[in-house]
DNA sequence: ACCTGAACACCGTTCAAGT
DNA sequence: ACCTGAACACCGTTCAAGT
């Protein structure tokens, strides 16, 4: 989408509006355009060798694998969670601001969201996120290692919702799913599911920002709840 | 590498000590042996025709695509989790040893877990489980609506913990990569990301087992208490 | 209805050879 | 050091033709 060494004189405009060098950055720039237009199974070494005028092989001067590549797009992406973030509201608000942030990403390019879980993440974007969120837990009165635990357990909630609406490889039945597991849950064996039968309704009730929220603020208030130790089963 | 015609006289056992047949369940048979030895991206339509001495457009009268194979794959894996269950301990114990159960079988092939959180599961395995999850919430006290909700976020916690542990390709460094990531945390622009660096610490304290169990206990906790709704950020 | 061979349109990665 | 052509060893899926 941009070009890094030079603009080449702006006489006439090429279709493709931009060239990329390759770089390791002309790679991540061309890997995001073909990211947006044609999904993540087609950011492919050779795609992106095509897009550069180039053969495969010679990506493998920047880019340690197809793993690698990936990673490294995905790091790019996540510039955008942090930049210029809301300042007011509550402490409680702005966790869930700051996480609905990282969900926009994630759901606007959702195949990288499956890859957040299993790649870890280490970029200065992502750092940045951790920071916000234990900053607000710190001012919501949170102790240390139950803040630093709950960052934990809000991200990765957070990027399996993400994650979960992700299409599995390309397009097509994504609410067709829910509709199917929805009709499997009412028409269940009542006597051998009855738990499931009873709260069939229930379990499928809300928006998705309603369970979202109440995921966060049952997260938040445990992580809150100081006594959250084994010890008190006792009330069963 | 078999015959599917007929038996060649039961004289000498061939090395290979079962054979499937070109069913469905032969290629879910199949496919869980690959599964086994060479993991997931090795499940493909090609190994399995292979093995069933066929071409791979055969089994397209049993499995309508990869993802539909990998599906019906985790669907059979699935059945190992609510065998035999223990029956004693608190109900917060019992949550805990359910969804312990669930992780071991994703921990055992990892490569599915991330598939869980795309693929919508249905099948009765799955929903013995839910069940299961369900009446211990219901045993605990927790309120059906809060229950409904919270059965989803553990089962998605347990996924995602699964999914993140789980070799992004092959093997290598899954390790390493927990270390580059401490290694980052701790290097860190202290005036940048200072909660970041104080909290550095807490960040990898406990065990996995510690953090899996704080995490139940929190997102327990949070379930149990009622008044969850943003309401009560007035502490700050 | 089920099965198949063959083809189409792709992949990642390596390597010897060039510059 | 970087770049490349060519090759190796794979993929999923479709389709016309068979049984």
């Amino acid at each position: 989408m941009m070009t890094n060494q030079y603009q080449p004189a702006p006489r006439s405009r090429r279709e493709r509006p931009a060239k990329s060098a390759l770089t390791r950055q002309g790679i991540i720039d061309v890997g995001l355009a073909i990211l947006q237009n044609d999904g993540l199974n087609k950011v492919t070494m050779r795609r992106i060798a095509e897009a550069l005028d180039t053969g495969p092989a010679s990506l493998y001067v920047y880019v340690r694998n197809t793993v690698d590549l990936h990673a490294q797009i995905l790091d790019a992406l996540l510039a955008a969670v942090t930049e210029s973030l809301p300042v007011d509201g509550t402490w409680r608000d702005r966790v869930k601001q700051l996480l609905k942030r990282y969900l926009l990403v994630l759901f606007k390019y959702p195949e990288i969201a499956q890859m957040t879980l299993t790649t870890h993440l280490n970029g200065p974007n992502y750092l940045a996120l951790l920071e916000h969120l234990l900053a607000l837990l710190h001012e919501g009165g949170m102790a240390d290692h139950d803040a630093a635990w709950a960052s934990d357990l809000l991200l990765l909630y957070a990027t399996a919702v993400a994650a979960e609406h992700s299409p599995r490889k390309s397009s097509s039945q994504t609410a067709d799913e829910d509709q199917v597991f929805f009709a499997t849950i009412t028409t269940v064996d009542t006597s051998k599911y009855p738990n499931v039968t009873r709260l069939g309704d229930e379990l499928f009730s809300g928006s998705g920002t309603e369970r979202f929220q109440w995921a966060i603020d049952t997260i938040l208030n445990g992580a809150l709840n100081p006594p959250h130790v084994e010890t008190e089963q006792k009330n069963v």
